[in-house]
DNA sequence: ATAATAAAAGACAAAAGTATCTTCTATTAT
DNA sequence: ATAATAGAAGATACTTTTGTCTTTTATTAT
């Protein structure tokens, strides 16, 4: 099992793609951008569908039209991202699936996996959209496949 | 998403509950375990005899059959359990889901979410099967939904 | 207005994960 | 030997995730 589902996995680097494409103003296609990250084209469009539709990210119709993000929202932390995709049981949950898990009433990692929990929730709390945005354009990093 | 696939969970679970109520001897049956952890019977037995072709848990058939483990697994890391059931993606795989993120050709999140997996990999590699088995005899953990 | 471009939406399909059912085999107390 | 108990195994079914197809709607350059 990785971290993140696949749709969560192209949602982000979906994201990271528009963000650094469209820093400097324009708009990006969904052609563009499933080229881009190397993900199925309709399948990605319906996950950037509902991203706008949660005013993660922002589109434009008609010619020249495309996905975007305002430049506001470059500083969004990508746990909103991975909450609005995956919901929020990667960062509250009980690694072993108990729904009774608590202080009070712990499973025996409960301990152990708040820990790493809370570490991973501060991680995507502090990384933000767009803060890759210039390694991106110079290729030091990747989104593809 | 949760951090291990429900099959993963049940596992863990079941081989607490096995070994701390075989750490004294004796074996106990699928029909206990299913009841004490609250899982589905048939589709827990599938896992445990996965478990246990894998040599990570024993079983004994016949009257007064049933599973076990062996003082000396009780030792045994539960990153053996996670890794036979989820594979191991979760100590090396790419958060983004990249097949050629690697040191030299890094995904953004590529170097937080290796201090992240590492530290998930030792957790999992220093808690042992039984080492929660003092607490589940005295009820201060649960394993039950 | 029209044509071109692009997103939105709903239906559908394939694959993987989760769960159940039935039958068979092995073991052992009696 | 037999009955009781328990694991092994294969087939089937349900659910969720992932992916595709088709049609519709919105926008704007011309």
């Amino acid at each position: 099992m990785a971290i993140f589902s696949k749709t969560c996995e192209y949602a982000i680097r979906a994201v990271f793609y528009i963000a650094h494409k469209t820093a400097n103003g324009g708009r990006v296609g969904i052609k563009d951008i499933a080229t881009g990250i190397v993900s199925p084209e309709l399948y990605l469009a319906k996950i950037l569908q509902d991203l706008s539709r949660k005013g993660l990210i922002s589109s434009y119709k008609g010619p020249n039209g495309g996905f975007f993000i305002e430049p506001t929202s470059l500083s969004k932390p990508l746990s909103e991202i991975v909450e609005a995709v995956d919901g929020d049981s990667l960062f509250y949950g009980c690694a072993l699936g108990l729904k009774q898990c608590s202080e009070v009433n712990p499973c025996p990692l409960h301990n152990d996996f708040k820990a790493i929990r809370d570490k991973i929730h501060l991680l995507l709390n502090t990384t933000t959209v767009g803060e890759f945005n210039n390694e991106l354009m110079n290729g030091l990093f990747s989104l593809k496949k």
